[in-house]
DNA sequence: CCAAAAGTGTTCTCCATACACCCATGC
DNA sequence: GCATGGGTGTATGGAGAACACTTTTGG
């Protein structure tokens, strides 16, 4: 099982990363993985994966895909079923390493030559993600729990790759009634105030 | 691996299903499915178990999602990367089975209780071909080499289990240029003669 | 001759897009 | 006072949905 973990900072949208210390690829970097254990469902796994390399419990993750060519790792035949996850790096610090392996994040596209067919699946994981966006309202997980529409849209772009229409951007969300205003602003950047939405959880259901 | 094979004939959209011989589930209908060799890969896979249950080789095949609940399988763990396949009824009579277990087509909705967890993997298949139906011309492998327009949106029909405006169906399928014209019509029928058309493998680039 | 199916255009609505200005705030 | 970013409305074009009749052919 390896999984895909993305987050958002100030910088852009990154990627977490493992350093391996054992052959094969030892010294490179990959995506955190491990091996499903027999009395767990694979969604448990990734889960528990996830928890282990950044303490976070509470995340979006689900199933991309299933990697299994025969050569992708050389010491012997390994099925990967590959997860992709959004998580919040600006309010948790995420502590990016439990264990002694060094673990980092990576801008998507200013990451290493990764090993196995690591980049692949990563490759995947962002189309997937480009994919969802277009059509149905995610990645709020990425932000603070309260957020500005100009945050929003900021990952929107970041994620689409495009630029998008400011106006259009904040009716087209807004009226999909996926998120509401709080009582609270954000203040202290130059400018007018701006107000904060959160996401609701119950709209869920509306929108699937 | 488990596949679940779509066909089409004159009583609707079918999917192949294979009666136990052993227990569990003995008698029980299940999908077919076979273990992966440890030196092909999942697609190989799901292709030579597709073939060895049918006989076909160039069928569409996509892997659909891998299931990996712990007691999906009630000896012992087991997770299974689920394809699924569209296979063209019509042409070639598919001998549906090769082996000494019987094998048999049964409407998608007339199934019977499925073995293992395969009542999900065959729910999730369709609302997979629902969806890529929508958005992008596919389906053409469950019909003959050469079709009408009203046999493709009856099988539009069949798969989205709503009725579709003709003139609307017709346009846009045409317009979406991944059909042509062949010289031949259709005819035996009651009625005017219909063209036949055939899918252009040349258009799959222009949409993917 | 009648039932069945093929083929054909236009209108309307709605959604997506393009586009520009004013105002509040921090420095 | 000025640079930065928040917030707002309208006009236009394109795609999808609704809708009915004529013609051909087999029985």
């Amino acid at each position: 099982m390896d999984c895909v973990v993305f987050g958002l900072d100030d910088e852009g949208l990154k990627v977490l990363l493992i350093q391996r210390g054992l052959a094969p690829f030892e010294g490179k970097w990959a995506l955190p993985g491990g091996f499903v254990r027999v009395n767990e469902t694979l969604d448990e796994a990734a889960r528990r994966e996830l928890e282990e390399e950044t303490g976070l419990r509470k995340v979006f993750l689900e199933q991309l895909y299933t990697f299994g060519a025969v050569d992708r790792d050389p010491r012997e035949r390994v099925v990967s079923v590959a997860y992709y996850a959004l998580v919040n790096l600006s309010e948790h610090h995420v502590h990016a390493a439990t264990d002694a392996r060094d673990a980092a994040w990576f801008g998507v596209h200013d990451a290493p030559t990764l090993a196995f067919d690591h980049a692949d699946i990563l490759q995947m994981a962002l189309e997937r993600l480009r994919g969802k966006l277009r059509y149905q309202p995610i990645g709020f997980e990425l932000l603070p729990k309260k957020f500005t529409l100009s945050q929003l849209q900021h990952l929107y772009e970041l994620v689409l790759e495009r630029e998008l229409d400011k106006r259009n951007f904040r009716r087209r969300i807004l009226e999909a009634d996926v998120i509401e205003e709080t009582e609270n602003y954000r203040t202290g950047q130059v400018g007018p105030r701006a107000m904060l939405y959160r996401y609701r959880p119950d709209a869920v259901a509306e929108v699937t």
